[in-house]
RNA sequence: GCCGAUGUGGCGGAAUUGGCAGACGCGCACGACUCAAAAUCGUGUUCCUUCGAGGAGUGUGGGUUCGACUCCCACCAUCGGCACCA
């Protein structure tokens, strides 16, 4: 009988099923393991090559930590809002609820057919009103905080459409769908306050057993800075404005101050004289989109005021311009320029022939703005200092007289949370004619998202909620007051924010989750997903933990103990797999032709976890190959056990198979299947070599097999004679003292090279070793005649000799 | 431009408290089995010098060291992230 890998697979699928084998049981004996995949968007395109790897990668993690005796939770779910079903229902009029159920059925099956062990009975899907009941739930939690707030944002307004359209759904200033014009329209839209938690979301970071090169991106996304804001009057009037800067050293160098064009003080200040000019600036800066203002603005642009600022520290009066190179969105909307110390205002300043003054000596600022270190010039009494002093001084001296202070800066934004779209949750919010808002009460959520059969546009910018009528008119039944309920809806980062704490308690209708059961599990144990969640989704997901934890509902401060990003698989042609460049490899042909199994122990075996790897068809054939020789060392073609696996006491293996338990083990460990799967492939190269493979080394064998490729292993388990799942097994142990030789080969080099190699027992000390060496003939050859300079003894390793 | 990562045979990749470079797999070549082929089993496979025996070699150039894929400096290339963040 060969291997034949459809009808084992299926049967296995099917035990599993029915026995339901990993369920999560809760066992307060065994200590817990919570190991998580990235929950996928089920696409109507289904599975590609790509969603297993990670898949296999936690799934050989559960499946070892089974066997070690862990109590292992490892969950699957649909994060199912989002933008391709809601495009679908607008195309095609159906509801985007049965599309996405029909996209999940297709993703659950291929999921299973590729054999991974989660618990099925803790699916969780981010549409169901019974999970979003939860996420609607911590909205409000975030509103009665403070931390969720209305503000006035600019969104791409698309008029011919009648709709609000997302980031990348505009291309070079035109819709995708129809290329009709979009433009900017400030819109009221629900942000939360992830600002408030800058600073704890950096230093957190500290902790976590994370890439570095994750950290490192979340930190460039917050953006520390730390500087000081200073108080610049406007002359002639009693209005003034604050400025950010990180170097306030050079305050005595700042010979214009520029405010964005979107700040609030633009209209005021600006003299009749300039505000024909200013007026028709702020017009071309309307019409570029964020892209055309940062990608494309190598150019400075600006214009003049005609307003004067007073600087601080010396009384001096200074021109007051506009420009689009000052960001209305980070630090106060408005900087002094130091044109010899900064880049950007060294080419504005070139650029409108305003002045240029050192303070700070070094540097040529005939060339280029000086952004280094050096004594202070020109700058009264901070004259001398350097950089690091100037700045403690002239804070002080800002504090002292009331006209600034030392200040921190972030890059990182508050979350524009609302959408202008049906599918997705509905904030529960409402807005009451007299002007006041109110949210859902808690008792009545879910708030649903109502049925229809028509979703289009409002044509007003508001979602296609605000088209049903009899869902968004409410009606205090108190007070008889009459509202309208939020048309705008959650993103789908809301539902993929706090997921992972639904799985430990995934039917509770009273909270989240049990206190006990989130203590019990939290934090997730190891988190592996693709990189493009580096900091969007990880950053969100642990504000939301943070603000919970302040709350009281989740005992850990972090979410994710230990995250793994896994490279991408490419197309066989080294680039990335996609419909238009005809390369996507589906796993459903995979699976029928060289089994799931297969598939799983080739993608383990490409190369490490984190690295992008091209998929190639003879890799996986290979892969196969492997496990067809596995399958012939251990079955007879009638199905029984091979006459060469018996009970037997040979040593000829011990120290290879000890050696493999050792490395596998190690590897899981650490995440390095392709060397475990590789030292899999030297055990079955050396039992090919021998007459009598031990049933204990067997076996142990097909326990380390399993976690990589569970079907074939539960067969061969069952072909050794057992009855029951291989899956509580307990793991194989190594015994370190069966690893060591007593004769070890030690290499003899002379001046660094390599000449000979030499068998000694393992003990041999220092000076027996060099001796040993030097009467070698070879050795001789070399030494002979020439002067001996050192010799350099590692013992059980090698011997240098230098000669001269 | 800034930040980060990576660079090893024909290919995917092993090897780092500094100590035998190329494990394992793919490909290729040869042999066994076969009427033959496939499959399988076995042997070989970094390059150069046609044996012997050497020599060179981990992106490039330099350095530290008895000894460097591994540590240090400079540079080049590729990938990823950010991008007027004051």
């Amino acid at each position: 009988m060969s291997y034949n890998h459809r009808e084992i697979e299926k049967k296995w699928q099917e035990y599993w099923e029915k026995n339901k084998t990993f369920k999560t049981l809760n066992d307060e004996s065994k200590p817990k393991f919570y190991v998580l995949d990235m929950f996928p968007y089920p696409s109507g395109s289904g599975l590609h090559v790509g969603h297993p790897e990670g898949y296999t990668a936690t799934d050989i993690l559960a499946r070892y930590k089974r066997m070690q005796g862990y109590d292992v939770l490892h969950p699957m779910g649909w994060d199912a809002f989002g933008l391709p079903a809601e495009q679908y229902a607008l195309d095609t009029g159906n509801d985007p609820a049965e599309f996405t159920q029909k996209n999940i059925a297709n993703f659950k099956r291929q999921i299973q057919e590729l054999g991974f062990s989660y618990d099925w009975d803790r699916e969780i899907n981010t549409t169901d009103p019974e999970y979003y009941k939860w996420t609607q739930w911590i909205f409000i939690q975030l509103y009665k905080h403070g931390l969720a707030y209305i503000d006035e944002v600019p969104v791409n307004w698309c008029p011919a459409l009648g709709t609000v359209l997302a980031n990348e759904e505009v291309i070079d200033g035109k819709s995708e769908r129809g290329g009709h014009p979009v433009i900017r329209k400030p819109m009221k839209q629900w942000m939360l306050r992830i600002t408030a938690y800058a600073d704890r979301l950096l230093e957190d970071l500290d902790e976590l057993d994370w890439p570095e090169s994750i950290k490192e991106m979340q930190r460039n996304w917050i953006g520390r800075s730390e500087g000081a804001e200073v108080v610049f009057k406007v002359q002639g009037t009693d209005k003034e404005f604050r400025v950010f800067t990180t170097r306030p050293d050079t305050l005595f160098g700042a010979t214009y101050c520029v405010l964005a064009p979107e700040h609030d003080l633009v209209k005021e200040i600006t003299t009749p004289e300039q505000k024909e000019k200013v007026e028709e600036y702020l017009k071309i800066v309307q019409t570029k989109s964020d892209l055309e203002r940062t990608d494309l603005a190598k150019e400075k642009t600006g214009v003049f005021t005609g307003a004067y600022a007073i600087n601080p520290v010396n009384g001096k009066a200074i021109p007051i311009w506009i420009a689009d190179y000052v960001l209305a969105s980070y630090g106060t909307g408005a900087i002094m320029a130091v044109p010899a110390h900064d880049q950007r205002d060294y080419e504005f300043a070139k650029k409108f022939d305003l002045p240029i003054i050192p303070v700070v000596e070094g540097g040529n600022i005939e060339q280029e703005a000086y952004t280094g270190d050096g004594p202070h010039i020109n700058s009264d009494f901070l004259n001398g200092l350097g950089k690091e002093d100037a700045i403690k001084k002239v804070i002080e001296w800002l504090e002292e007289k009331g006209v600034g202070e030392k200040k921190v800066s972030y890059r990182l934004r508050d979350w524009l949370f609302s959408r202008q779209r049906y599918w997705g949750e509905p904030i529960p919010i409402i807005h009451w004619e007299d002007g006041t808002m109110t949210t859902v009460p808690e008792e009545e959520l879910p708030l649903r998202l109502p049925k229809t059969n028509d979703i289009h546009p409002s044509g007003t910018g508001e979602s296609p909620l605000a088209n049903i009528e009899d869902w968004v008119n409410v009606v205090d039944p108190k007070t008889g007051k009459r509202g309208r309920r939020e048309t705008n809806t959650m993103p789908q980062w809301a539902g993929s924010s706090w997921y992972y704490l639904r799985y430990i308690d995934p039917h509770n209708k009273e909270k989240i989750a049990d206190e006990e059961l989130l203590k019990r599990w939290l934090p997730v144990d190891v988190y592996i997903g693709g990189a493009e969640h580096a900091v969007l989704h990880l950053l969100y997901a642990r504000f939301w933990h943070k603000f919970l934890y302040d709350i009281g509902v989740v005992p850990t401060k972090e979410p994710f103990q230990k995250l793994f990003n896994q490279g991408m698989i490419l197309g066989e042609n080294n680039e990335k797999m996609s419909k238009s460049r005809g390369n996507v490899v589906n796993p459903d042909d995979i699976v029928r032709s060289h089994g799931a199994d297969t598939l799983r122990l080739y993608e383990m075996f490409m190369g490490p976890l984190e690295a992008s790897v091209a998929w190639s068809t003879k890799g996986l054939d290979g892969a196969r190959r492997f496990l067809d020789r596995v399958w012939r060392l251990f079955v007879n073609d009638d199905g029984t056990l091979s006459n060469k696996i018996q009970e037997s006491d040979d040593k000829t293996l011990e120290k290879i198979y000890h050696q493999t338990v050792k490395k596998v083990t190690e590897d899981f460990e650490h995440l390095r299947f392709n060397t475990a799967i590789s030292q899999l492939m030297v055990f079955i190269n050396e039992c090919y070599k021998v007459e009598i493979v031990p049933k204990e080394y067997a076996e142990g064998f097909v326990k380390m097999l399993y976690p990589i490729t569970p079907h074939i292993g539960e067969e061969l388990w069952a072909v050794l004679g057992h009855k029951d799942t291989i899956t509580y097994e307990p793991w194989p142990t190594f015994d370190e003292s069966k690893l060591v030789e007593d004769e070890v080969e030690v290499v003899v080099q002379i001046n660094g090279k390599v000449r000979t190699k030499l068998k000694v027992a393992k003990d041999t000390t220092k000076e027996e070793l060099e001796a040993i060496a030097k009467a070698d003939d070879r050795v001789k050859d070399y030494i002979e005649g020439k002067n001996i300079v050192k010799v350099i003894v590692v013992p059980g390793k090698l011997v240098n000799i230098v000669v001269k």
